[in-house]
DNA sequence: TCAAAAGTGTTAACCATACACCCATGA
DNA sequence: TCATGGGTGTATGGTTAACACTTTTGA
């Protein structure tokens, strides 16, 4: 019985297993994702991947490998899918498990470019992409959409001090529009998630806007449950 | 070059891709999930799986063993996640991806339990699981009360034809609550996704009740939009 | 002083929720 | 006739969404 279990084991065929990151980035203007010319499609622009190891989870790989290529940890990182079409990847078959992160931009984006071939694309500007990278793009988007819409996940977007109009202009980046300031400011600020500090924002604008930060104690519990963000009218997918 | 691209591929360790199914069912009285005992494990009750074949897509294969295992086809099929961690499976490393599925009970319930060792359970008194079925389980509720509270999934658990006092009976299991009838029935109606039928449900009741069925056509289209169909109160994630 | 962005308040329509009574029928 | 479940309506409070003016300050 022992041995039969092996056997049926032995039976089955193994298969590369892949991780790639779709990584967004906020810079004040549009949503942009991350890509990379690596090693092996020297040609072809492409999301950040990596094999799994041995001793590694899916998570824990996605975010070696995430870390390995762009210096960036403690980000957030979510299972997006796992796409293991038959010819996805045409040289030897691949399952990749899909992961998506946000990451603050502003802080490692030297970092990055000096380290690898790597570039900023706005989402609505993409290159051609390798293999199926293109659909986990797209759909990567359609998830950062759907969620943000009910769950404060924004401000990892953002630097730690943030003001609302930077807000704002990044939910209009993601959703392609234009919230009305008065009801956006409103609802963000009914959430009770944000902090007001005494420091304005200088430089942008004349009269300066006050800087917020995230009460993070508030952050962890609420991001299980529903917000409404978005208005409803403003969601279709 | 052609040849570094081969030998990076090479050098990785490939592993076994099992696919596993999360199959929801609704007897009229609670939600249920149908577990067998499968061959490798005959002890332990677990969830319907099997391994990837080297021509398939993953949904593909989850819908053929799930096919393969039930007979039953042309059911709601969804990827839930993918599960990695290197033990969860102690014999060998397998790499599995779930899927939740959702069927109409009734339809097949003789058909499977003559074929296989299978039954359904109560998702409030299931036994102990194989490896880390049991988070799939876990995560496969919540993943359908998230979304059964903003999609119409809740007629993909019945049959063709049901009644109002059916479907939310079919909440009320779900959400583990009691909705109030008159919101409830308002709520569902003025989707205008269900087309009364002159036909009444008999024996259940005196008064007997109006049978319904989903407008298929306005059904696709707006599986993909929000609805808020459960009151926000009642949820908590 | 003026241009540019920040900040704030009101109203009307709609939606969510709570709640109670009559109806149809088989036993 | 009565018990059981089916079916409907209304009132209240809260939320959404549309909308415009004042404030601040650097150039």
């Amino acid at each position: 019985m022992q041995q039969r279990m092996l056997d049926q084991y032995k039976e089955q065929q193994p298969y590369l297993l892949a991780l790639d990151s779709i990584i967004f980035g906020f810079d004040g203007e549009s949503l942009k994702v991350l890509l990379v010319k690596r090693g092996v499609e020297e040609k072809t622009w492409s999301l950040m991947g990596g094999w799994l190891q041995p001793n590694e989870g899916l998570e824990q790989a996605a975010a070696r490998i995430l870390f390995d290529l762009t210096g960036l940890s403690n980000v957030y990182l979510e299972q997006l899918y796992a796409f293991g079409d038959p010819q996805r990847d045409p040289i030897v078959r691949t399952i990749s498990v899909a992961y998506f992160s946000l990451v603050k931009i502003a802080d490692y984006e030297t970092k990055i470019s000096e380290a690898f071939q790597a570039r900023w694309f706005s989402i609505y500007d993409l290159p051609p992409l390798l293999f199926d990278h293109g659909d986990m793009v797209d759909l990567a988007i359609k998830r950062l959409r759907y969620k943000a819409a009910q769950h404060p996940l924004g401000f990892e977007l953002l630097p730690e001090k943030f003001t609302i109009p930077q807000l704002k202009k990044l939910y209009d980046a993601v959703y392609n529009t234009e919230f009305d300031k008065r009801n956006f400011s409103r609802k963000i600020l009914s959430t009770n998630l944000l902090i007001k500090l005494d420091e304005k924002q200088k430089g942008f604008s004349k009269r300066g806007a006050y800087f917020y930060q995230v009460d993070s104690s508030k952050y962890r519990e609420i991001n299980n449950s529903f917000l409404n963000f978005i208005p409803t009218s403003e969601l279709a997918f």
